[in-house]
RNA sequence: UGGCCUAUGGUGUAACUGGCAACACGUCUGAUUUUGGUUCAGAAGAGUCUAGGUUCGAGCCCUAGUAGGCCAACCA
């Protein structure tokens, strides 16, 4: 209660805080404003959970509001996987909206301020305006079709709304300032004609609002107090701003904040697009790309994508978040939900040689240590079982540093003895082929009268029991840490061993009915999700990140 | 020869609105551990871009520099 550390709040956070308190608003309304171009990456994953989640603490409410005034890159493909990505994160949409229902009231806008002398259409050609636009350090010059009167305006714009003219040939204008510094403010288009058909509307319009005229007007529409949006939208808040004052509507506020950026990763949609477009990945969803639906299928979850954006904060600098924040959120949260079982990836026959035969003994594994909830299963132990290669070493260095199998050394197989190292077979390779080793019927788990006591336990999967898996083992797509960096094409940087598929792989008995989307931790190993590729006959298993590995780190030493 | 924005440990954010810099990740120790995971204890690491100024006092305010970002699409 009271004694709740405040915790601080970001400078939107306080804005809000400040405008509630003031009286200004009693209800804030925000809303996340996708263009259904393309698929939503964990960049978008920043201002959903921003715009969603700032509804949901100060009791507001946040719409989904689809900015489509580009048929020409739109499609309902897109609107559809949005949507299940909001809905997968676990955000619900107050009210579902399209720019685009609003293309009937923008064209009143419009009228509106050509009433006003505020707006005017312009015959010059793009290239043409460009011409006598300026640059930034250079004011432009007005077009010679400024000055046309406002029933002359009324009637073209008309016009241009009824097909009379060619794509290009008018454009409707701000009548603002050509010399403004801000070259947004230099009599920014309005209305283009498009004679393309829409994903909504068909062909009910051949011109179609600019982002300028269409998303302040659609906030305003829909009573948005909020407007949150990237940096790079800064510039044009003095024609957002300057739009709704002439047009007498509900002041909806802009306010910019720094975009994700995440290092090893590409978070643009232009570029994603080209890595499916050109076969570098599988496809949108494939599991290295930084898209939802990618990090969904790889096993990243909601709660981490949350916790993630949380803990990255919001501001107005730019910057390049670490990627290692995102694994670790992803890290903590399936530490805590998911189950442990044994998956050997690269197998090699071990053989108690002390062991009967056909003997096989049941054995109690704890399903979760961080969740007694989870409950135990039983596995089968017999004398035959699977260890990771990477367990075993031939020549292995001291005791103290090496816990793990060699001969004459003993470790704990989990849940079941402490064995002992007592022989090898090689092939004429020198590849390993089968280890031998003599148990101690001593030292059951939970019954272990031995006293002994080894610093490795190592995972088994019974070979009687096997099941065989395909694993896909997914590491970062770029090997590059900054590719805001870079001047050469961004695909120059690509991991070229981003996937390393498995065959090899050998999971315990009790995954044989794994189901899509289950995830689990291979211990010792690290965090897997069942593929869709799954079928009856194959299992395939995407590995979602490996465990933290200080054995990893200290051989580097 | 433009305008706007930003500038705090390696990274991302804080600092109750002026009172000698905190948290998280990462890194490094050590303990515990039938996962070299988890957990726990601890350490190193910035004196807040620079220079002036206001003030008893500035990371917070002012000025000037410097550095980075954005802006000249009928994209959003």
């Amino acid at each position: 209660m009271e004694n709740e550390k405040k915790e601080s709040l970001n400078f939107i956070e306080q804005m809000i805080d400040n405008d509630l308190k003031s009286g200004k608003h009693q209800a804030i309304q925000t809303r996340f404003p996708p263009e259904p171009n393309g698929y939503l990456h964990i960049g978008h994953a920043k201002s959903i959970c921003l715009n969603f989640g700032l509804a949901e603490k100060f009791g507001g409410k946040c719409n989904l509001r689809f900015d489509d005034t580009n048929p020409e890159k739109e499609d309902v493909e897109y609107v559809d996987s949005i949507k299940s990505n909001i809905e997968w994160l676990g955000f619900k949409w107050d009210g579902e909206h399209y720019a685009s229902d609003y293309f009937a009231q923008l064209y009143e806008f419009a009228v509106a301020l050509i009433k006003k002398g505020k707006a005017y259409v312009d015959d010059l050609s793009q290239e043409e305006f460009n011409a006598i636009k300026g640059t930034p350090t250079q004011p432009g010059k007005e077009s010679p079709f400024r000055s046309r009167s406002v029933e002359e305006n009324l009637q073209l714009f008309a016009e241009m709304k009824d097909g009379k003219y060619q794509n290009g040939e008018k454009v409707l204008r701000a009548k603002i300032d050509m010399s403004s510094p801000n070259m947004h403010m230099r009599d920014p288009i309005l209305y283009r004609i498009k004679h393309v058909e829409h994903h909504r509307t068909a062909n009910e319009w051949c011109i179609y609002p600019t982002y300028d005229f269409a998303h302040g007007q659609s906030d305003s529409i829909e009573k948005v107090t909020h407007s949150l949006c990237t940096l790079e939208f800064e510039v044009h808040r003095p024609l957002y701003e300057w739009l709704i004052s002439e047009l007498e509507i509900f002041p909806s506020k802009q306010t910019e904040f720094a975009r994700l950026n995440l290092s090893y990763t590409i978070v643009s949609k232009r570029k994603l697009l080209e890595l499916v477009e050109e076969g570098h990945v599988a496809g949108w969803d494939d599991p290295r790309m930084p898209t939802i639906s990618g990090i969904r299928r790889r096993g990243f979850t909601p709660d981490a994508i949350k916790k993630f954006i949380k803990k990255v904060g919001v501001a107005r600098r730019d910057g390049i978040t670490d990627v290692a924040l995102l694994e670790h959120a992803v890290r903590e949260d399936l530490n805590k939900k998911t189950n442990r079982v044994f998956g050997i990836l690269d197998p090699v026959k071990l053989v108690i040689t002390n062991w009967p035969e056909d003997k096989e003994e049941v054995l109690t594994a704890v399903n979760n240590p961080e969740d007694e909830a989870a409950g135990t299963r039983d596995m089968l132990f017999g004398r035959e079982v699977y260890i990771d290669r990477g367990d075993f070493l031939e020549n292995p260095p001291s005791p103290r540093k090496w816990y793990r199998l060699g001969p004459e050394r003993e470790v704990r197989l989990k849940y079941a003895y402490i064995i002992k190292c007592t022989g090898f077979d090689k092939d004429e390779n020198g590849e390993i082929t089968t280890i031998y080793a003599e148990y101690d019927p001593e030292t059951r788990s939970g019954q272990d009268t031995s006293g002994k006591k080894v610093k490795g336990t190592l995972g088994w999967v019974s070979v009687k029991h096997a099941v065989n898996a395909e694993i896909r083992m997914y590491d970062r797509l770029f090997h590059t840490e900054n590719l805001n960096d870079i001047e050469d094409d961004f695909k120059n940087h690509l991991n070229p061993n981003s996937l390393e598929v498995n065959t090899r792989a050998v999971l315990e008995g009790s995954l044989k009915d794994a189901k899509v989307g289950d995830q689990v931790q291979f211990e010792r190993v690290g965090y897997f999700r069942v593929d869709e590729d799954t079928t009856a006959d194959k299992l395939v298993f995407n590995r979602t990140i490996t465990l933290r590995d200080n054995w990893e780190k200290q051989k580097g030493k």
